[in-house]
DNA sequence: CGAAGACTTGACCGCAGTCAACCGGCGTGG
DNA sequence: CCACGCCGGTTGACTGCGGTCAAGTCTTCG
C-alpha cells in the first residue's frame, strides 16, 4: 500500500515501459538534470544533427532491486543514466568490506570514473525498481569530440564530482556525516522538483554506513539521536527533515554540490 | 648539504629559470607525464598549430615554501601544472579543520575540481621550492574545443582523480591508510622516473594526516611502528621503503592510480 | 647559543566498532 | 488465516583505535 502510494506519485508510471525500450532524451521528464538531456536541450547552436543526439541514448531497460548493471572488472561499454528510482556503485576491499563508492539518482551518469581504465572499476546495482538508459561509450566519446555542448557539461560534471568526492575525505563526526548525507540528498531532491523535506531513502543503513564510513549500527544510533532532538522523524524508509536550518548548522553549512 | 645533493640530482636546475618566464612545453623534462605536455607531443594528429599549443602554457613561475598560487574564492583565471617541486590543496572547515583534498607533483594539473563554480574552491601551497606553469583557463577551454588531444587527455585525467578520490572514502585503519599513501607516492615516483624506493616527503606530519584523516600523532606513530618492523626506514623527510611487498600486504594490493 | 617549530612518545579518554540480544514487518507455507 | 522464519533495524554492553593533551627531543635558523 505504502508501495502503491509511492508508484501512484512518482515521476512516471512504471507500467508503461517496456523493459527494453528505444528511446529519446527529448521528451524526457529529468531532461532537464540529465547530461545527454541537457545537451539535447541546447541543440539550437550544437554542430550535430538531432538524431545523432536522440540516439545517444540507445535504448533503456528497467532493473529491479538488487539487480545488476554491471559487474567489476567487465569491459566497460556503456555509461548508464538514471531515468527513474536508484543505484550505487560499490567494489570490495581484500578484507571482504563492501565500500559504496557513490549512490545515483534520477539525471545522474554512471560511470565516469571507469573511463580511463576501459573497464567498469566497481559494481553497479539498483537499490529500487529503476529505470536505467544505456549510453554507447563509443559513441559518446564520438559525439564528445564532435559538439560543444557535451564537452562543457561533460567536464562541469566531472568537476563537480570531483568536488564533491574530495569533500568526503579526512574525517569527521559520525553525525556531521549523516546530517551532510540527509542534506545532500535533500538538495538534489530539491533540484529534481521533489520535496526537499520528505526523503524517500531506498538504501538500508548498511548501505549509508558503507557510504560514509560508519558501521550501519552507528548510522541508526544518530538516527535515533536526531529523532530525539526532533530534528527529523521517520517513518521506515521516509526520513522527513523537520528543521534545516538547524541541519545546516550541524553539518556545518557545506555548500552541497 | 642533503638540500644540495637534492638539487644536483634534481630534475633541472632551478637558478637557471626566471621567476617569470615564458615557456614552451616541447622541451620541458616532465611533458611525458603532463597533460600540456602529452598534448604537444602528439602534435602530429592534432588540428592545431604548434604555436598554440606551446602557447597553451603561458609563463612560468617559482613559488617558495608555503607560498600561496592562488587563495580559496578567487576567481578561478588559471589551472597550475606543476614542473617540479610539489603542492598541496585544503579548505579549512568550520570548525577551522585544515583538510588537504590532494597533492600535486611534477607533471600535475591543479584546479580541475574547481572549474564547475568558476572559483578556486581551495587554497593552493607550495610545499617546497617550486616552478609552476600557469595555464590561462579561457584558453584551455578554446583550446579543449578544438584539439581532440586535450579532450582525450582530459577526461582520462578526470576519470583517474575521480576513482582515486573514491579509494579514499569510507573507513580505514591508520596503517592501511599510510601505507597506501606511501606506495601511492612510490608508484608516481616510478612513473616519473626516480626512485620507487626512496620517497622524499615535501609535507610533514600534520598534512599527511589532514590528507588522510588522521592526526599528525598517530602519523608519527605508525611510521615508528613500520619502522620497527624494518618494512620502511626513516632519515626525517627521507623515507625509504625496504620492502614493498610485504608494504602491498598492509596496504592491500590497491591497484593505485 | 637560544628560541621556535616539527616530530616523537606517553597517559588518558571518548567515539564509534563489534558482538549480541531483541523487535517488528513481511513473505511463505501449512 | 495464522505460525513461522527471515531480514533489516534498534538498542545495550563492552572494547579498542585513534584523538587529545602534555612533556620531552631533535633540527633549524637567526
Amino acid at each position: 500500500m505504502e508501495n502503491n502510494k509511492l508508484m501512484d506519485k512518482g515521476p512516471f508510471s512504471l507500467q508503461n515501459l517496456n523493459r527494453f525500450s528505444k528511446q529519446s532524451c527529448s521528451g524526457c521528464r529529468v531532461a532537464d538534470q540529465c547530461l545527454p538531456g541537457l545537451i539535447v536541450r541546447n541543440n539550437s547552436s550544437c554542430s550535430l544533427d538531432r538524431y545523432s543526439l536522440d540516439n545517444l541514448v540507445e535504448r533503456r531497460r528497467i532493473f529491479h532491486q538488487n539487480e545488476h548493471l554491471s559487474f567489476k572488472m567487465q569491459r566497460l561499454d556503456y555509461l548508464y543514466a538514471i531515468h527513474s528510482g536508484s543505484c550505487k556503485a560499490y567494489y570490495v576491499d581484500h578484507e571482504a568490506r563492501e565500500h559504496i563508492t557513490n549512490f545515483y539518482y534520477p539525471g545522474d551518469v554512471i560511470g565516469l570514473e571507469s573511463i580511463f581504465s576501459r573497464k567498469h572499476l566497481v559494481d553497479i546495482v539498483a537499490l529500487e525498481t529503476s529505470s536505467i538508459c544505456f549510453i554507447e561509450l563509443s559513441r559518446f566519446m564520438q559525439l564528445h569530440q564532435q559538439s560543444s555542448e557535451i564537452r562543457t557539461q561533460l567536464v562541469n560534471l566531472y568537476s563537480q564530482q570531483l568536488w564533491q568526492a574530495y569533500c568526503m575525505q579526512g574525517t569527521f563526526k559520525a553525525e556531521e556525516l549523516l546530517v551532510r548525507f540527509l542534506l545532500n540528498l535533500s538538495h538534489h531532491a530539491k533540484a529534481r522538483g521533489e520535496s526537499e523535506e520528505q526523503l524517500h531513502l531506498s538504501m538500508g543503513r548498511h548501505d549509508i554506513g558503507s557510504y560514509l564510513g560508519l558501521s550501519s549500527e552507528t548510522v541508526s544510533r544518530v538516527i535515533t539521536r536526531l529523532k530525539k532532538q526532533k530534528l527529523i522523524s521517520v517513518n521506515r524508509s521516509m526520513i522527513t527533515l523537520r528543521n534545516l536550518s538547524a541541519l545546516h548548522l550541524l553539518g556545518g553549512n557545506v555548500e552541497s554540490v
